[in-house]
DNA sequence: TTGTAGGCGTTATCAC
DNA sequence: GTGATAACGCCTACAA
């Protein structure tokens, strides 16, 4: 292992006889530097092969130009076959990789690992710190913002206390659209499988099944399940020893709604025939099931792009960063309903 | 935004009645400071949130903490249903938490985003770099083991200019397992659907193949896919174009050979009845397909564990890190073969 | 056991 | 346009 000692600003400075704020403003693409100069400058960083130190250029300027991303979950979670995640950090990714700012990626399932995330943070380890997904009154986002540390949410945060600015999408609206579609096709005995309660997205889910159904005065049944396929297959048969008679179903996730047509097949019922069923998500897979799954799109992607583009604009000290932006869902009509 | 001012190792020392030097061994643990000294620095520690600036200490420890795995993909890629990214990152990320270390997550598809890590690594914002998979000859391992940073890339490099240890998984040894008990079984004109031919996974698999079919004297049929289900399916149809009484197939992914079911399926073919069909990967969907798929499991997760180990101790300065560790490989069998 | 002082590699503020 | 020089916040001999 040739382990070259790393040179300095002040090695690069004498090889090419200019001081060290000379080959700063050069490293850093000051104009100010005659040309004859730059270029010997130039030439000596690159037989050098200089780069930078970050740790001392970050302790003055401090900036890291790095940008946390923070995965409230373990990493068996974030990497099951649930695909909300990858969506998400890919959205993010290739904003942030545009900008030029390194993503780092911080799974934080336990107890432990939310510390450690804090005080990384708060260490000034990185600019600023994305949030992927919120559970319960998490109270991480607002010690970071109270602290002067620039925060953004994807999905609301269920508590305020410094405001913290977020990105969602429609969730009542999209599964609005569901229920109204089943209903417009005649099914009138409509349950649905929700999401974990303690997470926004699980309760507005709910919150636009319950008032669509009402508004229709069509009677409701629930079941909750934690957005994972096998808590679909649980809940489904659940839901059939309910109610035998049931036309339809809306599975607040695509991965639930896999997970209900397997238990309806199982218990020889057809879909959509017999039940009709639809997801939230439009995964990629659910093209495949059997058969084509009918489900909300929401932007997932779009929402990752998003909360890196206001984030990068909350660094840069833009006041005008909104306090929410909702993103649109779409109902994908396919086979399944 | 309450942006309170951030404390500094002298501000704690001020409050506390002691000097920056106490301060700094208590918030390092050191054992030589009297107790009650010690108490009154925490006390002042906590009243005032103090954190230690990240880049103030490495700038002198030379540490970070932080450690990097290099996923030379676009996020695109990485993140698209193939779960070998996702199992060794999860593999890598439960390692590293124990250590209390940060994982720092890059994609790097292109070749500004390829710049852009050597930058990052030589920067010294990590103390060691991961590569999780490699494509072709990448010089970058070697590049940043030339420059003295710890190195440990998850299957074999194909140059090893300076040496770089790496763990790998017996992939030649797995697919005999495949191929001998696919023979065994009666299949005779055994197909292959290999991998990418840049990569020494997919040289390795297509190895076995090749190695096992001439022992066993009988003929080969290759056509070459890039692991994703979409190259699957039209390769299997390619090989059925070729030899439409081929007996068995073995794709060199567990996607492909997903997709070489549905191939089979659309072109009338019962499986395993008339076309064995056997994968590499053992991914969770491979257990719900129809048919549940015979597959070689590569533990890829172990290795990302193996790899994030070696790197700590790389780190630790041991010197008895091994230059190659490989894993073994199963072949599991269930409907398909 | 505790304090003093020097230095880590940059950037930035001044003079020149 | 260029060069001293002082921070930036912390660790760590070394001295007391």
């Amino acid at each position: 292992m040739t382990t070259r000692e790393r040179p300095t600003l002040e090695a690069v400075a004498r090889r090419a006889g200019v001081s060290r704020a000379t080959v700063s403003r050069v490293v850093n693409g000051s104009t100010t530097v005659a040309a004859s100069i730059r270029e010997a400058v130039t030439r000596a960083v690159d037989e050098l092969g200089y780069v930078p130190n970050q740790a001392a250029r970050s302790l003055v300027t401090r900036q890291t130009d790095s940008i946390a991303l923070i995965l409230p979950e373990t990493a068996n979670r974030v990497f099951s076959d649930d695909l909300f995640f990858p969506a998400i950090i890919r959205g993010v990714g290739s904003e942030l990789e545009a900008a030029d700012k390194q993503l780092v990626l911080m799974m934080a399932g336990s107890a432990a690992g939310y510390a450690r995330v804090e005080r990384y943070a708060v260490a000034g380890h990185v600019d600023g710190v994305m949030f992927a997904s919120i559970h319960g009154a998490d109270p991480l986002p607002g010690l970071l913002a109270r602290r002067g540390i620039p925060v953004i949410c994807s999905g609301r945060p269920m508590i305020a206390d410094p405001p913290v600015p977020y990105v969602d999408v429609d969730h009542a609206g999209g599964v609005a659209a569901a229920i109204r579609h089943l209903i417009t096709s005649g099914r009138r005995r409509i349950a649905t499988i929700a999401g974990p309660q303690d997470m926004v997205a699980g309760l507005e889910r709910l919150t636009g099944y319950h008032d669509t159904l009402r508004a229709a005065g069509l009677p409701e049944l629930v079941v909750t399940g934690d957005f994972t396929r096998d808590s679909g297959i649980t809940a489904m048969r659940d839901l059939l020893d309910r109610d035998p008679d049931l036309d339809a179903v809306f599975a607040a996730s695509d991965l639930m709604a896999h997970g209900a047509l397997q238990a309806l097949r199982n218990a020889g019922r057809r879909v959509p025939e017999d039940v009709a069923v639809i997801g939230f998500d439009d995964f990629e897979v659910s093209r495949y099931s059997d058969p084509p799954l009918t489900t909300v799109r929401q932007p997932i992607g779009e929402a990752g792009r998003t909360m890196a583009r206001e984030m990068l604009r909350l660094i840069s000290g833009d006041p005008g960063v909104p306090p929410a932006i909702i993103l649109p869902t779409e109902l994908i009509v396919r086979a399944s309903a």
